[in-house]
DNA sequence: TCAAACTAGATGCATTTGCATGTATCAGTG
DNA sequence: CACTGATACATGCAAATGCATCTAGTTTGA
């Protein structure tokens, strides 16, 4: 298969976990600290955008729980501060009693497009200048690849 | 400059931002739910992995913060634990008082290894049969550059 | 059909985190 | 050299997190 030696494809995959890990890291860092999130924390943030993603306009709890990187017992209390500040509504799954269906509020849409604009923003003037067209579209494509192949195993 | 419009290019960015991120995730989900961190948080793990990397076995504090995702206290704090259970030690910094220099200690050394051994081994297995040889290089030379220009400004 | 096993999500509780602030040291200016 | 502001790290405290467990609904199989 290989023309290297094992150890040398091991070491590959770590160097490249530990690059993708640290830029992912120095992003965010940057990212978090912009004032788009003064408001609502980068993790909140990102449930009400996964909502607003989704086509339904509904997803289930331990489908958001895929999307983000925190326990589930984490994600039920996240989402109930999301609702106490009427952002977000529970309904009971109308096909699985034990469910629960999230959607977003009138207001909850409202913050992630205003809280969106911005983060969007900040992201560009971080990556475009790092990196050309065709490099983001390559960066896209591998990190998809992983993801998709990761989500299976 | 560009043959595309505006829009085209900020959503990019946006699009490849997120990718890179959920394929993190995703990675990181797997990898600390594996063995190898029932011992030792992934987080405190990274904190021995840094220093056993650096060619002079010691870094400063802010040093170390550059690399995680931690504020500044929650790093102090982390490294209390660290203390306490003898895997690294606090020196004072000979050129600058205010600074700390961290260190491994034997035991910290030992564990690092221990735990990466297993570490290294779960990367592989998630990475390698995802993308071929030369992508992880090419994912790696495109988040190298990508943190590269963030760090900057 | 019904009990056992499983799944989705909520909750008690101890740990971890971050914000704001405190302390000590350093660097620059008059 | 004294003084002002900045930097490095620590700490009090409130909030967020995760583990273990609980409740309720669903699936399985004898």
């Amino acid at each position: 298969m290989s023309s290297q030696p094992a150890s040398s494809a091991v070491r590959l995959a770590a160097e490249t976990w530990e690059s993708l890990f640290r830029s992912q890291v120095a992003v965010m860092r940057k990212l978090q600290s912009g004032p788009a999130f003064k408001e609502l924390p980068v993790k909140e943030y990102d449930v009400l955008f996964t909502l607003s993603r989704c086509p339904s306009g509904q997803l289930r709890l331990n489908e958001i729980n895929d999307k983000v990187l925190l326990s589930q017992s984490s994600l039920s209390r996240l989402v109930d501060r999301l609702e106490k500040r009427g952002l977000v509504e529970r309904t009971t799954a109308p096909d699985d009693g034990r469910g629960v269906l999230l959607s977003l509020t009138e207001a909850g849409s409202e913050l992630q497009k205003t809280i969106g604009r911005e983060h969007v923003r900040d992201i560009a003037h971080l990556v475009a200048p790092a990196l050309t067209a065709d490099e983001q579209r390559e960066l896209l494509r591998l990190t998809e690849k992983l993801r998709a192949s990761v989500a299976e195993h």
